[in-house]
RNA sequence: UCCGCGGUAGCUCAAUCGGCAGAGCGGGCGGCUGUUAACCGCUUGGUUGGAGGUUCGAGUCCUCCCCGCGGAGCCA
């Protein structure tokens, strides 16, 4: 009896009469021959059944054989060039041919195919090829952040997703009902993350956070996974030194574990091979700079050709400003000192010059985007509460924050890392919907 | 919420000035021993998003509504 074997270890196998169990991407028929694209959930080959090597009703069986019907092949493995597939380069000379069941019309056809399309049969789209990549890629994202933190030091410490109100005040929450109690779903864990260091110096939280704003681009999700590191003893230089250690491994891990899945995707792994440290940074001030120069010059950034806009210091970046000054460098970049109205209550004013903050964004290359935010977060109950008032807060449901810094305040920082927008950038994708199993987009609740 | 674009066969799209609703793919039947989204022949397939209006006649023009896409703001 032949071993079961999976498709992504079959170069161990070259001679051997082995067995595939899995699923029919494409076939094409060549009369006595057939050519049969099958899927196990490892990889992707191509068995070829020959009428003479296989038992009449074998054959029948493939002739007769419909997309994403589920099969158990029986064959010997050889290795031919010609062979398209994941990893490629070998197929099964078929010598038995079992359909386990015989799938029906499936509407999912390996052509072109529109987005509402594709989004209404998400539990189908998955199968193909280019899904299975991107969500390889995505777990190995996901097992990299995990590792790396593992083994420097960090302490995961999961923090809550029902909250009793707004974390950061300013964005829209997800309301639900805590027992006749408002509760809002988590848009950070930040603030938990606070209280935690206290207790474990590094930690980290890592989870689902949620959005309730009526944001539809390519770079937003209404439910999105954020990695969370916050850091006792940690001011900003030392923050932006641990983001791109971190950020550099996580892509090099990619590039290393999963180039299958980038050579699926056509990714050119080229512009991410530059990804090690040190990042460039470049300060807000001059970030505004070289935006009003760019606008001066009438400079233009993909993907819709558009000028970039003049902006005044104390504006936020646009898309627009984030793919140009992005452009200019061919790692991610660090823009520091973001001015202090702009940014969240708690962030660390800079001493001598309050109008700026610590705080740091790492934008990916490609126009990609904000992948991390961070900050140096404040130590001073005093100058907190008073942040807290000036944002227009009310102080009671941050007494336990406030707390944080009268009992053994420290320097400490933190940012987060969004999983989407990274996997979206080291994948090359358009739009972060692709990157998770079950994307929540504005207005789309199914499946 | 605002700005822009769109909705025609299972899918992707076409239909000139308002004049017989079409093609490719998929499905079905047949052919082929090296296909890579194969190819060739035949065949199947329609409440043109919904409601109303103008007209001899509406996929096409008008009004309202619904849904989707892209972007802005905000953010990761």
């Amino acid at each position: 009896m032949a071993r079961i074997i999976s498709v992504e270890q079959i170069a161990d196998h070259v001679g051997e009469e082995v067995v595939i169990r899995g699923w029919v991407y494409l076939r094409t028929d060549k009369g006595r021959l057939q050519f049969i694209r099958v899927r196990d959930g490892t990889g992707f080959v191509q068995v070829v059944v020959f009428k003479k090597n296989v038992p009449p009703e074998a054959f029948q069986a493939a002739r007769k054989v419909t997309q994403e019907s589920s099969v158990i092949v029986t064959g010997i493995v050889r290795e031919d060039e010609r062979a398209p597939g994941v990893p490629g380069g070998y197929e099964i000379d078929a010598r038995d041919f079992v359909v386990v069941q015989q799938a029906e019309e499936y509407p999912i056809q390996p052509k072109e195919h529109g987005v509402d399309f594709l989004l209404d049969h998400r539990h189908l789209w998955l199968r193909t090829p280019r899904q299975w990549a991107i969500m390889r890629v995505r777990a190995e994202v996901e097992r990299a952040i995990v590792d790396w933190l593992d083994s420097h030091g960090f302490l995961r410490v999961d923090t809550p997703i029902l909250t009793p109100s707004a974390a950061e005040g300013t964005t829209t929450l997800f309301e639900t009902d805590f027992h006749g109690r408002p509760a809002y779903l988590a848009q950070t864990g930040q603030l938990y993350n606070e209280a935690n260091i206290f207790a474990f110096g590094k930690v980290y939280c890592f989870g689902p956070t949620f959005r309730a704003e009526k944001s539809k681009t390519r770079r937003h999700l209404q439910e999105f996974w954020m990695v969370e590191p916050e850091i006792a003893w940690c001011d900003l230089d030392e923050l932006m030194e641990i983001e791109e250690q971190f950020v550099s491994y996580i892509v090099q891990r990619v590039l290393e574990r999963r180039a299958n899945e980038l050579k699926v995707l056509e990714r050119d792994t080229r512009l991410l091979e530059n990804v090690v440290p040190p990042f460039p940074r470049i300060s807000y001030d001059e970030a505004v700079e070289m935006v009003n120069k760019a606008a001066a010059a009438g400079v233009r950034v993909p993907p819709h050709d558009e000028p970039v806009p003049p902006m005044e210091w104390g504006d936020d970046f646009g898309a627009p400003h984030e793919t140009y000054i992005a452009s200019q460098f061919d790692r991610p970049v660090f823009i520091h000192h973001f001015p202090t109205a702009a940014k969240a209550f708690y962030m660390e004013p800079e001493p001598g010059r309050p109008e700026v903050c610590r705080s740091a964004d790492l934008l990916a290359p490609e126009g990609y985007g904000e992948i991390i935010g961070g900050s140096e977060r404040m130590s001073d109950p005093d100058k907190l509460v008073e942040s807290i008032k000036k944002h227009g807060l009310p102080l009671e449901p941050y007494k336990w924050y406030i707390d944080l810094r009268r009992y053994g305040s420290v320097p400490h920082s933190g940012f987060g890392l969004g999983v989407e927008r990274t996997v979206a950038w080291i994948c090359g994708l358009h739009h972060v919907r692709e990157t998770i199993a079950f994307p929540r987009v504005l207005g789309r609740i199914y499946p």
